[in-house]
DNA sequence: ACCTGAACACCGTTCAAGT
DNA sequence: ACCTGAACACCGTTCAAGT
């Protein structure tokens, strides 16, 4: 009960580079990225806009900061998951999960993919790659296509929130399709999309979501069976 | 010679609503996103800034216009390319070059996925899909991961030009994984990219694009040949 | 060394006033 | 109906002045 407060630290609410990231995910988490601003969040830890600039070099730092401390925690709490096929549909799904309850950390992942936070899940994944087997010279293209779908999603998502503000999704798409699948008179402009709309509107996105995994994943599959086989013949 | 003018657009120089988008997308391709600016943009019409609040609704209509237009002639450039997977190869890919070209698009893309460039981009793409045999209940998982990875990869390479700015990629890269490979003493905290950290300096953006084609069209393939046995079979 | 908060240099957008 | 351009309500960031 009675912790003996460190020489750095005596009051709780000292001015620190975690409590700033800390208050920061609470705002990310509560009104989104455009609830976060120097103001907003200076005002939340009852200091000046400026003393921000103590701790933080600016506010992609303090974004990416954000991003990489959700993330280790979303892998942390995803544990290992095993280290087949199924490891890795177990952390993707982790993932699209936290984007969804948290958009902002999808939208920061794309908008700066060479941030640590990516890199660490680039490293997450190449990890199972290894583990199953794929063959070294693939290992970097399966890796990438993974993460490549994770922030497509991601993007994908986060607009998708932004939208729910004004209309509703499947409003919207019916908004969207319509007129350029009646555009030109006779033949659909667009076809494809007038015979799957009803998709559109009605799918699951965290089923679609598992399915492009499945996708990249067999062609993975069919990359290190290739391999092998190529090494079988002696090449 | 003597093109007789409409009543609408007597002088060339009119302010119209096409007229804005095709400076808007001159300005784009100049400097990226950062140059476009309703003020330089009412500047480089030579009008005020209040006046192109007449033709476009505001930035994101006005950006989404662009994209439509941008994308539109390249999907025209590109050509039919085939009915085969050859066919969707070139139209990636024909779309990849235009990304790197012309980053904005990219970036813009994956800002709002729902806008009509998106869903003309997915029509294509499922079209494609649809010739190629793919089973109907699979297309539209197909398309989304076909469509996913290119926006995953086109909001890599915005952010990789927006980093170009300050520091070279390669070096960034060294920068971003050397600390995280040594930290912590003695294994390496990032095993997969302390591995592969030579190929994600040296590596083809391109080629490494494509090659996440081919890994999402030899899963697509899988997905054909089981639903076709599936088929078969009776059910 | 850290904090304050007014000031600066931008944004997108609006709107009374003109034509 | 269209255009003008000053004004408004925001941003991120800086910096002289305090403690």
């Amino acid at each position: 009960m009675t912790t003996t407060p460190t020489r750095t630290e005596r009051r709780s609410d000292a001015l620190t580079r975690r409590r700033i990231i800390d208050t920061a995910i609470a705002l990310l988490d509560e009104g989104g990225t455009e609830a976060l601003t120097f103001r907003t969040l200076s005002a939340a830890l009852s200091t000046g806009a400026g003393a921000l600039y103590h701790h933080v070099a600016n506010k992609g730092e303090l974004l990416a900061a954000a991003a990489m401390a959700k993330l280790t925690a979303v892998l942390a709490a995803a544990g290992d998951g095993g280290e087949a096929a199924g490891g890795i549909r177990a952390l993707t799904t982790a993932l699209f999960d936290a984007i969804t309850a948290h958009p902002w950390l999808g939208s920061q992942l794309v908008a700066a993919p060479w941030q640590p936070a990516v890199l660490q899940l680039f490293d997450a994944i190449g990890s199972k790659l290894t583990a199953l087997g794929v063959p070294e010279r693939s290992q970097f293209d399966a890796a990438s296509a993974l993460v490549h779908h994770i922030l497509g999603v991601a993007s994908q998502y986060d607009a998708g929130r932004r939208l729910a503000g004004t209309t509703s999704r499947p409003v919207f798409l019916d908004f969207a399709s319509t007129p350029l699948v009646e555009e030109g008179g006779e033949a659909p402009a667009y076809p494809f999309l007038a015979r799957v709309v009803r998709e559109l509107v009605e799918h699951d996105d965290r089923a679609q979501f598992q399915a492009g995994i499945d996708i990249i994943l067999a062609g993975i599959d069919v990359l290190t069976r290739t391999d092998r086989a190529a090494v079988q013949k002696g090449e």
